[in-house]
DNA sequence: CTGAAAGCGCTTACAG
DNA sequence: CTGAAAGCGCTTACAG
């Protein structure tokens, strides 16, 4: 009944005493109308309970209210979290977000990407890692000219407007809590080679170590890859050192959780005997015992923060804008669950 | 570029000499039209690199391409697994998918629905639990007569197509195999109250044990609500028995995980002392030591199916589907792990 | 089996 | 500040 008697722009112009033109223009916001024109045709869709027609809008030129979000991130939990963040900042602008998972396959991706942009013609993209990194996308997307923002990029950071969190710091600063905790043999498992965030982080950790004087053999430090999977193995390396390390330090929250289960296994206690701390605060952090220390990443909030950016149209024209505004970094939290020990407070 | 030279219909009719409505008969796939023009339309199209606009089409009265997902489900792994497989058989059928989080005001998630359908003019919606199961959303649904599918229901099930696995024959059989292991004090925590797969659960549970004439007392039967906290306090329970259960089956992998933190910090060996069963198979299932026993849900083949039951157009008018027609039920799997010995091996 | 006409609901450009 | 005209790219319904 709602699809039937659906007002157009026509009944609204003749309900409000106006031409169709001037409702258009009250409606989108755009162009000089009268303070009471205006106010006649806003009471008069409402009560008409006008919405307009997304189709037709774009038919004739204007914007799709569309947005696109593109992943191949493997994290289901991570891409669960920004979608939250993405849909509730698209529910309160009034657009829709279309999701695509790009696969791996670079040629299927592009195909993919320019899909979405000329078929459902969305007005904006944001690109997660890691494939906001490809180097041909980012050229397919500058050539389309689609407005694109990219989640904590790595390469190409004057491509296009992007946004991140300080993950050296970050790094650096739940480090130095181990380091202050007593720790000095602290062991770091290093995320997917792929991802700028996992250098990022393992830098931070070991500026962390050299600021507090502290000589780490390189034994110490392993390479995983952000799976599970990958920080069982990295831990039973760490673990079977001649002097294993009395704290893990894990690129993320998945790797953390599999050191966690290693030790179990191995009849080591955490955090008596080893303290372990992760990255991001995905919901597995606090699904495991004991429930892991780790940064929260502010996941939504960057969801949100893109949405906004896109709709916004400051970034409409990229070549007009100054590459000094494309950064747009949001601040984390260190939160201290029972995987680390606080030495200090006992 | 691609944008600037996009070709239209016309073209393509100017291209193979035929009208325009020829080759909209064409591409759509509809009427009668010779072989011969077909060939020649289709290369036409191909060679113009043809994609149809989904606006214009959309306006002149046919499909829109999109298709919606509604949500409420708190868990995340199990929304983004059914996202994985939506987006997949979407891509396949040439569809997109407009995702939305209603959030749990049933207010505002009538609003965010009917603004799906006649802002976005979806084809056809998909509705997750529990939020499937709501009455006054089921009869809004049916009013704008726009098609749905939904997974998992529980209740009206004439009212729609839906899509679900055997819930109780799979908690049968977790239990079955569980007493057959030598368990006969096996303790259940019941999942959310609200979704009609904790019922089946449970009652697939005491339907084991009534097979196998075990009498269980009441208190090793323990209400939850599907969250990992729930599963933590309803082991602390079960666990605090005068004598405590030997096994546990837990409604989801949520509690099955929560089950085993809570009996490692009250030192209790899982599985030597305490096997422990979970139910969907979610990441989480093997993020924790030991990983768990539980069963397989076919979550992306449902929303395989889901798509494909939509776009098949079979239940675009529903008013003219024989509700025997409704009911779709998909295979799962019970999956062994470390979480429960399995005796009879050893 | 094929085509010419009209129209979907909106916005762009052009006038005033 | 406001409006009449034309057109976006397609499909529906009507002819033949």
């Amino acid at each position: 009944m709602a699809l039937a008697k659906r007002a157009r722009i026509k009944d609204v112009a003749e309900h409000s005493g106006v031409s169709m033109m001037t409702v258009s223009r009250v409606l989108s916001n755009v162009g000089k109308v009268s303070d009471k024109t205006r106010q006649l045709v806003l009471s008069a869709a409402q009560q008409l309970n006008y919405r307009p027609n997304v189709a037709a809008r774009r038919l004739a030129g204007s914007k799709s209210f569309f947005l696109g979000l593109v992943y191949n991130n493997p994290s289901a939990s991570y891409v669960s979290q920004f979608l939250l963040g993405a849909l509730k900042a698209c529910r309160a602008q009034g657009y829709h977000l279309v999701v695509d998972e790009s696969g791996d396959e670079l040629e299927k991706c592009i195909n993919s990407i320019s899909e979405l942009i000329e078929v459902t013609q969305v007005d904006g993209l944001i690109l997660l890692p890691p494939l906001c990194d490809e180097p041909k996308i980012i050229a397919a997307l500058q050539e389309s000219s689609v407005p694109f923002v990219r989640i904590s990029p790595d390469n190409n950071l004057n491509a296009s407007p992007y946004i991140c969190m300080d993950d050296y710091q970050a790094a650096f600063e739940i480090t130095e809590r181990l380091i202050n905790q007593g720790h000095s043999l602290v062991g770091h498992i290093i995320g997917d080679p792929n991802q700028g965030v996992s250098r990022l982080r393992y830098q931070g950790f070991l500026d962390a170590l050299r600021s507090n004087q502290i000589n780490l053999p390189p034994e110490y430090i392993v390479q995983g890859n952000f799976t599970y999977k990958s920080g069982l193995t990295a831990t039973a390396q760490l673990l079977s050192l001649p002097v294993p390390p009395t704290a893990i330090f894990a690129g993320n929250d998945d790797m953390a959780a599999a050191a966690i289960s290693k030790a179990h296994s191995m009849q080591i206690d955490v955090p008596e005997k080893l303290a372990v701390v992760g990255f991001d605060d995905i919901q597995l952090a606090t699904s495991v015992w004991p429930q892991i220390t780790t940064v929260k990443q502010p996941i939504a909030e960057m969801a949100e923060l893109a949405i906004e950016m896109l709709v916004s149209g400051k970034f409409a024209d990229i070549t007009k804008c100054s590459p000094q505004n494309f950064r747009h970094v949001l601040d984390f939290n260190i939160i201290e669950r029972e995987s680390s020990s606080r030495d200090e407070n006992k």
